[in-house]
DNA sequence: AAGGCGGGGTT
DNA sequence: AACCCAGCCTT
């Protein structure tokens, strides 16, 4: 079969209008492209590009990756959201090394087996860094198809989804896939774009039927909202006589999995009853302002308490605990919130401002 | 099939 | 403030 006039004349438009520069499209390989799609899961490029450069200089091989704690890992993915790549991610780099000896498998089949990656990014890793014939189903790809075919719904759906991909995988040329699996990120990320898409520009508009309905912007159809719950929690920030804070790691699974965070009590609890009866005198207390932090499914109302104790405590509860020096702060991994409450926790902290100077 | 899982950029 | 982003995994 030849390509489709789709393909080709997407691949035509890349020659002259494709990116080419962003960091992983250097040095390609698949290592390279690996890291560079599991980031790129619901993460925008300009968010993205500090993070896989610092991932590259400290993790420069698979292997090196596969030989870090996990925690270092956690900690450079910091910001990034979504944990559950990073330790996927971890787990990924330690399986290629053990069972594939360093090298990522060539096959879509053989890569989705392998810890968080799913149909579309073992089809961009296969094509990109392999040149094997294999589609990908983005967010880019699926604005661009849902347009060009004026497909109805909303991808979430299985059955528009099947739709989408149908189209993707009959487009995906047989040679220089690898291309066409960037142009086609590219077409979605600079012409079809969700908002003002510039169809003028664009080498397939003269087929695409969105356009000629006039409505491109109709497609992909919205996901149906839903109102966002309401969780409130305290976020009780134990300090010791030394000055440190008192750091836990949560469980696995759950919001800010395998993260390091404070103890937390519901909102209504009395922070300083329940630490004096759990850690000890408490000589000091500061409540500061709440402020929601919004997840894509509900928001959390937190109130950050700082609480003076008089003594240093004995390990309490079940989960691994830490305390945290200001001054010299460890490599963990620390939700968004955690971090920019320690960030303000140390601008307090006489050693942590010592040690700026 | 539906929902959990983040944080930030854009509008 | 709503929406969405180079999705995957579990239930």
């Amino acid at each position: 079969m030849s390509d489709t006039p789709f393909a080709r004349a997407v691949l035509r438009w890349f020659d002259r209008h494709g990116r080419k520069h962003l960091p992983w499209q250097q040095n390609i390989n698949a290592y390279r492209v690996w890291l560079s799609e599991i980031m790129l899961q619901q993460t925008q490029v300009t968010t993205v590009i500090p993070y896989f450069e610092r991932f590259m200089e400290r993790f420069p091989t698979v292997e090196a990756l596969a030989e870090a704690p996990v925690d270092e890992v956690l900690h450079l993915w910091t910001g990034l959201g979504y944990y559950a790549r990073a330790r996927n991610l971890h787990r990924c780099a330690q399986q290629v090394v053990s069972e594939h000896g360093g090298a990522f498998p060539r096959s879509v089949e053989a890569l989705s087996d392998l810890p968080g990656i799913g149909r579309s990014t073992a089809g961009a890793i296969a094509s990109i860094a392999y040149g094997e014939h294999a589609a990908i189903l983005d967010g880019n790809v699926k604005r661009v198809l849902a347009r060009h075919y004026a497909v109805p719904g909303w991808p979430g759906q299985t059955a528009v989804q099947n739709a989408l991909w149908e189209y993707a995988e009959v487009n995906t040329p047989k040679r220089r896939v690898g291309d066409y699996t960037q142009a086609m990120m590219d077409l979605g990320a600079t012409l079809c774009t969700r908002t003002r898409p510039q169809c003028d520009q664009c080498p397939v508009n003269d087929s695409c039927i969105a356009r000629a309905q006039g409505n491109p912007t109709d497609y992909p159809g919205k996901k149906p909202k839903k109102d966002k719950p309401v969780k409130a929690v305290q976020f009780l920030m134990l300090r010791n006589p030394a000055g440190d804070i008192l750091l836990q790691q949560r469980p696995p699974q759950g919001i800010w999995g395998g993260l390091w965070g404070f103890p937390e009590l519901a909102r209504e609890e009395d922070a300083q009853v329940h630490v004096q009866d759990h850690y000890g005198e408490v000589v000091d207390r500061e409540i500061w302002d709440s402020y929601r932090h919004t997840f894509s499914h509900y928001h959390l109302d937190i109130t950050p308490v700082l609480l003076q104790l008089a003594r240093e405590p004995d390990r309490v509860g079940e989960r691994a605990q830490t305390w945290y020096r200001l001054d010299r702060p460890e490599a963990l991994g620390l939700a968004a919130p955690v971090k920019k409450l320690l960030q303000q926790l140390a601008e307090l902290d006489p050693r942590a401002l010592t040690a700026a100077e």
